[in-house]
DNA sequence: TTACTTCCTGGAACCGGTTCCGGAACTAGT
DNA sequence: ACTAGTTCCGGAACCGGTTCCAGGAAGTAA
């Protein structure tokens, strides 16, 4: 226990330089120094220390996450960061945002106090600005994240486009021709994608989307309540639902469940995320699966590329959606 | 950018060691010097270099935390965990467990190298020994975990057994007299805890459960679903559901709803943790609610004592759960 | 004036690695 | 036998802070 570099090299009969040649394999050592060396190294349990190595190295091996403060619907993302750092070496060191601009001046700190190597960030709600200035102040940064579209940012994203597609398509075959839609924020890159994908896929099919059949929404559960219970009681006729989110599409479950309506039967849903909610809903919830394992590993390696500067750095990943079919459609 | 604190004393023409006591507030300088040292500072946005910190000081100021790979169920408590560290400054490095053995080695490397000061770690399954060892090994560790009673071991956890008393209590004031639990798995702590003090509170109501009302589950929806399902079908009467989580609740109300039974009028559902799911079926779920910020933030505050050897450190903490009633009972 | 505090300050060692550079020993070439 | 080139190794500087210890200046009491 606390054994240092200098114990294994004194133990060795060797010095400092030549026991951090073995750790390191950098060549140019003799056969038999090395065995030496290796064999101190075992018998005084020698590891070294953390601190010092990113002391002396210049760099911490460690990669700062912003996650945004409600949306822990990313955990399964956080996860699969964790996983693919750590096989390469790499820490992950999680960052509050929850404080407001306190949060983000103590970024700023540890950013300068060269902290972490790199940064993970999730949906930068209003820090999107900052973020923009620790890029450009040349500090490698990776988004997780649909909402912009933002060229000249690493990023990784998924095919809302598509996604929206393939809702509307599987809605189509099951042969619901008056969709209502309950999207996300109107501001969102990923909302106006999400529904012009639907929208178009509809469109080829001959049917026109009347504009009374999409509802703004916010991706919350009770607000996409609120408005489901409200077309029904203004006597939309509607045969389906997509809502942009999987909380929003429980929300929908709600208002026609409460209105006695049957799923799917009377009306079909569908979702869009995937998380873990979706399968527990009554019926179990149709949804449009976002790879969250694949992004966050996706992420982690493309700004693994960038901190290590590889010339060939991809600019970003997109990773594909896909349908899941469950009771409700 | 990247100034070194021989810099800032240059440039104050000062010694290190003066800027050094400026810094860090260790009295005995001359307010005149004070002035020049952080004008100087000012001057050069000088931060210190996180690293060279941690290393001079012999203490990383960073937290690990071990969460089991599939309880993301967790996020609320890492999230008020990142918060509370931060506050008090320091970091949460998230730590990987999802490799089985080849996740512990690389801990044990972890602490070897003295990555981080203390470890924070929720429901080590397989893991238990290997943490034990740790702490007998003097790592400051604290457990967010009430499956054990493990004195000895500085430990968050809730009020299980009061936990199932609050859910008897809501139960029987609404008239319900024959209520079916679904359980977690029968080797842990809390299942036993939330068992009894429910049969308790029945019994002291005059209401003595049958063990045929009193199905083993595994927290899981499927699980659940089935057994209700199943209870269903041989004609079980009852007025009412115990689930001793929530996931396992949402698979009673899936099974109810398939069976035709009106929840509440036919059938009451209660819930244990209170995770967001809960909110999110229909109808909302009556729950038992384990204060994951709460727990998260106790335990972050209990382990920081440890860390900085408090003679004063508690050894555990038992955060109240509470009832959370909603449109399921 | 001397002696003894008290207040401030700086030099230098130290934390535990990495890395540059120089040199010894050995091999090979002529 | 002398030179040139390899191979292997160690001394010492360095990364950027903290901290121990010594000592000068100023203030106070004898």
């Amino acid at each position: 226990m606390g054994a240092t570099i200098a114990d294994v090299a004194a133990r060795a009969g060797v010095s400092k330089t030549t026991v951090s040649r073995v750790l390191n394999g950098k060549g140019e050592t003799n056969e038999n120094t090395v065995l030496k060396v290796r064999q101190a190294i075992a018998e005084l349990d020698y590891v070294p220390s953390a601190g010092a190595l990113a002391f002396a190295r210049g760099s911490t091996r460690t990669i700062g996450m912003l996650v945004p403060d409600l949306a822990w619907v990313y955990s399964g993302i956080v996860q699969s960061v964790v996983d693919t750092l750590e096989a390469e070496g790499f820490g992950l060191r999680m960052l509050s945002v929850s404080r407001g601009e306190e949060s983000l001046r103590s970024l700023g700190l540890k950013v300068a106090a060269k902290s972490f190597d790199g940064l993970l960030v999730i949906e930068p709600e209003g820090a999107l600005d900052y973020i923009t200035a620790l890029y450009e102040a040349s500090l490698p940064i990776v988004l997780i994240d649909d909402r912009f579209h933002r060229p000249g940012f690493p990023y990784v994203a998924t095919t809302n486009r598509e996604g929206g597609a393939q809702a509307a398509r599987h809605l189509l075959e099951g042969g619901r021709r008056r969709p209502l839609v309950i999207t996300g924020p109107e501001a969102y890159g990923c909302t106006r994608d999400r529904l012009g994908g639907f929208v178009d896929a509809y469109a080829a099919a001959g049917v026109e989307i009347d504009p009374r059949y999409i509802v703004w929404g916010d991706f919350q559960f009770e607000s996409s309540r609120c408005s489901v219970e409200r077309a029904l009681v203004d006597g939309v006729e509607f045969d389906s639902v997509f809502a942009h989110n999987d909380p929003s599409a429980a929300g929908a479950l709600a208002a026609l469940h409460a209105a006695g309506r049957e799923i799917p039967r009377d009306v079909a849903v569908v979702g869009f995320d995937d998380v873990e909610l979706a399968s527990y809903t009554y019926p179990a919830l149709t949804t449009i699966r976002q790879p969250m394992r694949e992004m966050g590993e996706a992420a982690a390696l493309l700004l693994l590329e960038h901190v290590r500067k590889s010339p060939e750095a991809a600019a970003s990943r997109i990773i594909p959606t896909s349908l899941v079919v469950r009771g409700s459609t």
